[in-house]
Parts: structure tokens; C-alpha cells; sequence
DNA sequence: GTTTGCTGCTAAATCGATTTACTTCGCGGA
DNA sequence: TCCGCGAAGTAAATCGATTTAGCAGCAAAC
């Protein structure tokens, strides 16, 4: 910018005011206009962000925190972060914390430091406010200026039952999510409520949890082995998400049981692979792009206008796909 | 900071010196650098990186390109990267170019405006020389200044097509992938030298195309079953990537073919979902998560000891990973 | 003839650190 | 007494921008 000024003839306080197409350059001349962006162009002059960030305290950076990269519910929403952040100009750290209770305290401050001007959390369980506008989805918890994104929980658990009871299933099993998801309790809850309506038993010797913190079917594939080692006598499986269930149709026909024919099963998000699965899952499909997108709106328009007033809590609605692993409960007589 | 230094009557320049452990402290003795942490504990003294950056010109930060995020290559290869970049505590942006041209073009200019200290691009194909240190992962194009991480496609080619042919099958399908992604032509020429060397013919009606930049199995659908209607008379069928061969294993089975039985289908990639397919996925592993460690540490050592030589190309070797989707060829009798 | 106002620009402060080149003080030795 | 030296720390420049206050020059108004 120096050397520019330089050529010009010109302070670097003008071609600020230019570049900048701020107010006070309205009492520049057109033609010295013409010639500073001439200039830069020539020389390809790009302002240097952090000096630029560090004076007016805007660093157009968001920081996204999620519990794992790899995994299929982190990636869909993260894209959809993505989307609106860059259409926005604005740019992301991820960091994942890998459900570390000691990263996730030091993450939104480490963020801060870099200049975060929010932060967006995903199925992440923080508690302790945080000095700058902050997204969570499916974080559950109510924390001081936090916005939460959740789904409907009790819908989704209703059309999903609602499903497998029409299809005539009354022993149905269970499988309930890792105590680190923020959606686990809620949704545990949601369905337990949604059972006793349709008169459904929740039997515990028909409940299983997930326990180790892969990402991996394999957890849902173990548990699901452990389940009918105990209690055989289950007609469908409602999973706590796709990746579960996909482990749990791998035990099943293990185990010499065809899906849908012996056993519907359902999941939960609707990820990617579950309508090329073998069968195709049905399945509680989450917005989960939507819903990163939702986040970074909801963000972008907390640092843009702070006010003193912000969504508390945003609920979007889940929705019922209904493919090939579930299928009306077999006559007994058959 | 500035507070800091009025509430200990020392100057900011102290503070820093102790702060920064800089060899320049030496001179200050114990007592006073106690107070000073233990007055920057008390106030919690963070302080601003954009400032130190700006000072130092080191950022600490990285930035990452891939073509999407919702994808399981690069979230595999992003996860690998974020292990070491954490580790040595590096941030790192991420943006996604959707294979645009003029992204491509543009990205590694606006990272490096941000202050980004190099960059790691994932199955990116890019021309044009970068001002910082670049890694790029299965980038193929030796571009100046760019270490490249590829893998051994020769090798990959020869376990895959040697054990589809030591099974009996001769007439084997194709799926190459879309032209856009980088390991393609590559991966392509391997596969034909490889087969001349078997002795398998590469049939033109018996080779299709990836034609669309969606991630999903959805794309590997369509094509199988058009290669389906113009000739269904193989008997093994390799896949780009495990995404598109569990789309062709779809289309195979929507057309009554059982997989392995009457038609192996065998992918390349090893993706979470693979062992839990129905079949499971028999599959050339890339070794993805390692790869983006690679890349980090080679990228960190860039550029924390620039050098007039760094490597130019690092190759990884793939794995043959055999589970149920392939199988002998059937008996013509049978 | 002076004031007023506008045009076109610049000097200098600022953001929050780091870093270099001193200064000041006390003390031991010549 | 005076010099030199190490200890303990500081003043000021710097990084690369933004931004505020204001200056010079000229024309029109009074």
C-alpha cells in the first residue's frame, strides 16, 4: 500500500478512503479514483486483512466447533454452514473436539483469540457463557446468549413409532444414543412420551445403548448382538441414527434374520448412504444442511445487529422417509 | 496488556518479554516475572493474535481446500489433516470450491490474505504457482512449489484387477470417475496398463463415466444401469470409488443380479461405510486419515524450515481389503 | 476586502502487540 | 574519585492498515 501511495503520489489515507469506497471518499475526484484503482489492480494490491482486523475490530471469521470431522451428521451440517458463510464472504475455523470436556471450555476461547466474531456449535454440550454470539445445534442446554437450533424430537419420534405401530409392531427395540450427544436425553424422553401414547411398552431387556464414541456402525452392530442374545423376541428396531442402524442390520442378518421381513428397522438423520444402504433405510430424515445453514443466518444477523434481543431457540421439523427396511410385522401364523 | 502494565507499574515491553519466554528476559529477575504471571492468571490476559501476527507475521493458521465438505474423501483426509495441525497448534480454514474454476483460481490468494502460512488442497486440480508453501493431496499436476501426496494408483490397479482375475472373472466392467476429480486420469491409465498386462481386454461398451459432481451413490446408480442395458454380460465390475460401486451394486440388484454371486463389484477408497454395506464392500484402502497427517507434517516442516529443497511428490500405498462383495466367478454350467 | 464554503487531500493517532536500542542505578575495582 | 559493567527495565519504532481532524487553495457571497 506504501509502494502505491508512492507511485501515486498520493497518501495511503486517500487510496484507504477509495479502496475502501468509504463516505469520505465522495470529495475524491472520479479521475483519481480511476487512477488508484488502476493502480492497484496493476500491482495487484490486496489489503492486508489483520491489519485491517486488528483496526476495526472485524475479522469477518466465524468459528464452527464440532465433535468430529469424519462423521456424516458434522459434515452435512458443516456444508451447509459452509454455503451461507461464503455467499456472506465471510471465512471458518473448524475445530473438533472430539467430546473432550476440557477442549470444549478452551475452544470458544482460543476462537475468540482469533478473532472469531461468533461461534457456532454442533451436538455439542457446552455449558458457561461466552462473550461472543454464539449457534448451537441440537445443543439442548439453555446458556446465556446462545442461540439453540433443535429439532422437533417429539415429532420425530411420533411419525417414526407411529410408523413401525401401523405396520402392526408392538415389541420394538430400542437402540438410545451415546451419553455425549446432545440429542440422546431429548430424544430418549420424546420417545418414551410417544410410546406410552400408542400404547407401546418400552421394555428394558428391549433397550440398548450406544457406548463408545466411534463413529462407526460397529457400536450398533455390538450392542444389537448383545440385544439379541438377551431378548430375541423383537419384530423392529428403532435406532438412534443411521449409522446404528446399519450396524444393527449387519447383526441381524448375522444372525439369520432378514430385514424387513423378520425385523423393521428405522433410523434417524437420513444421512447420505442410508438410500443406497442394502435395504434402503427408512428413516427420521433431519434438515441437517438447513439446519447449518439456519445457524450461520441465524449468526451472521446477531453480529451484524447485536441486540439486546435473540432467538432463544429455533425448531425445525423432522419428516418421516420411508424406504425399504421396514415393512408390516410378519402374521404370527406365517 | 495495557492494563496489565499499569496495574503492575512495569512497561507493556516487560510484560511481553516475560510473557513470550523471549531470550530477552533473561535479564528480569524471578520475582518479577512471578507477579507478571501471576497477575496475567488473575485478568486472564489473552492477548490478541491479530496484533501478534501482524508484529511477528506468523499466523499460525492454515488453510484447506476441498471440493466439498459433505464428502466422505475429504472428511477422511480433513480429519487426518486437523489431528496433526492441532497437535502443533495450527488452526486451519477450510473452503470448498464445488470444482469451480475460478474458486480453484482464487482461493489460495484470498487464504493467504488471511494470513494463511500455507495450504493443503484435497483432490484439487490446480495450475498456477502459489506464493506459500502448498501440499496437495492426489493432485497429480507437478506445479511449482507444491509437494504432492499421491498414492501408488499402479499398485492399487494391480491388486485390484489381479484379484478379480485370480477369481476367473475376464470380462470386468468399468467406472471411471469424473473428469473433474484429480486421481481420474491417473487412476485410469493404471488400470488399462495393468490390464494389458493381465491379459483382461478393456471393453469400450463395457466402461462408463461418473457425469456429475454429486457425492452421492446415486451417480454410480445411473451409469451401471445404463452400461446394464448396453451390455450385461460381465462378471466383475470395478468401481471408481466406493461411493459410486454401492450405487452399482443398487442398480445390480434392481436388475435381479445378486452380488457377489453373479457379478463382483469391487470399490476403491475404503470409506467408513464400506465394511457395513449388504454385501460389505471388497475395496483398494487408501490410507486417507495418514495421508492428510502427511500432508500436515510436511507442510508444518515447510514451513517452519524453508528450504530451497522440499519434496515433490510423497507416495502412499493402497491395500487390498477383501470382504464379501466379490466372490469366484460363477461356473458357465451353473 | 473579508468571510464563508467547498474541494481535494494529508498528517497523525490508533488498533495491540513485538522488538531493538537505550537508560538508569548501584557496585566493585583501579 | 572515577570508570566500567551488569542488572532491571523502558522508550520508541514497527507491523499495515483505518479514521478523524484539519489544512491549503480557490471561488462565490456579502
Amino acid at each position: 500500500m506504501k509502494a502505491l501511495a508512492e507511485h501515486l503520489g498520493l497518501s495511503t489515507a486517500t487510496i484507504s478512503l477509495v479502496i475502501n469506497r468509504s463516505p469520505g471518499a465522495k470529495s475524491i475526484p472520479h479521475v483519481t479514483q480511476e487512477r488508484i484503482w488502476a493502480a492497484a489492480r496493476k500491482f495487484k494490491y490486496r489489503p492486508n486483512l489483520m491489519a485491517r482486523s486488528l483496526r476495526q475490530k472485524r475479522s469477518f471469521t466465524i468459528g464452527v466447533m464440532v465433535p468430529e470431522i469424519s462423521e456424516g451428521y458434522s459434515s452435512m451440517v458443516l456444508s451447509g454452514v459452509e454455503d451461507h458463510l461464503f455467499q456472506e464472504g465471510y471465512f471458518y475455523f473448524v475445530v473438533s473436539h472430539r467430546h473432550r470436556k476440557d477442549l470444549i471450555e478452551e475452544y470458544p476461547h482460543l476462537l475468540r483469540q482469533r478473532a472469531a466474531e461468533g461461534i457456532i456449535a454442533v451436538d455439542t454440550v457446552y455449558s458457561g457463557s461466552c462473550e461472543i454470539p454464539a449457534v448451537s445445534i441440537s445443543g439442548h442446554r439453555h446458556v446465556k446468549g446462545v442461540t439453540n437450533i433443535v429439532l422437533d424430537h417429539n415429532l420425530g419420534a411420533h411419525i417414526a413409532l407411529e410408523h413401525l405401530h401401523r405396520l402392526g409392531h408392538r415389541r420394538i427395540a430400542l437402540i438410545k444414543g451415546q451419553d455425549f450427544s446432545s440429542d440422546t436425553e431429548t430424544r430418549w424422553q420424546a420417545i418414551l412420551s410417544v410410546a406410552q401414547e400408542l400404547g407401546i411398552i418400552i421394555d428394558q431387556k428391549l433397550t440398548a445403548q450406544l457406548d463408545s464414541d466411534s463413529p462407526s456402525p460397529e457400536v450398533g452392530h455390538r450392542v444389537t448382538r448383545k440385544l439379541l442374545e438377551t431378548d430375541p423376541r423383537f419384530t423392529a428396531l428403532f435406532a438412534f441414527n443411521d449409522i446404528s442402524a446399519m450396524g444393527a442390520i449387519k447383526a441381524l442378518r448375522e444372525t439369520g434374520r432378514r430385514v424387513p421381513e423378520d425385523v423393521s428397522v428405522i433410523g434417524w438423520d437420513d444421512i447420505q448412504g442410508a438410500a443406497f444402504h442394502n435395504p434402503s433405510l427408512t428413516t427420521v430424515r433431519q434438515p441437517l444442511r438447513q439446519m447449518g445453514v439456519v445457524a450461520a443466518e441465524t449468526l451472521l444477523k446477531r453480529i451484524t445487529a447485536p441486540a439486546r434481543e435473540y432467538p432463544r431457540e429455533i425448531v425445525l421439523e423432522p419428516e418421516l422417509v420411508v424406504r425399504e427396511s421396514t415393512a408390516p410385522m410378519k402374521q404370527p401364523s406365517a
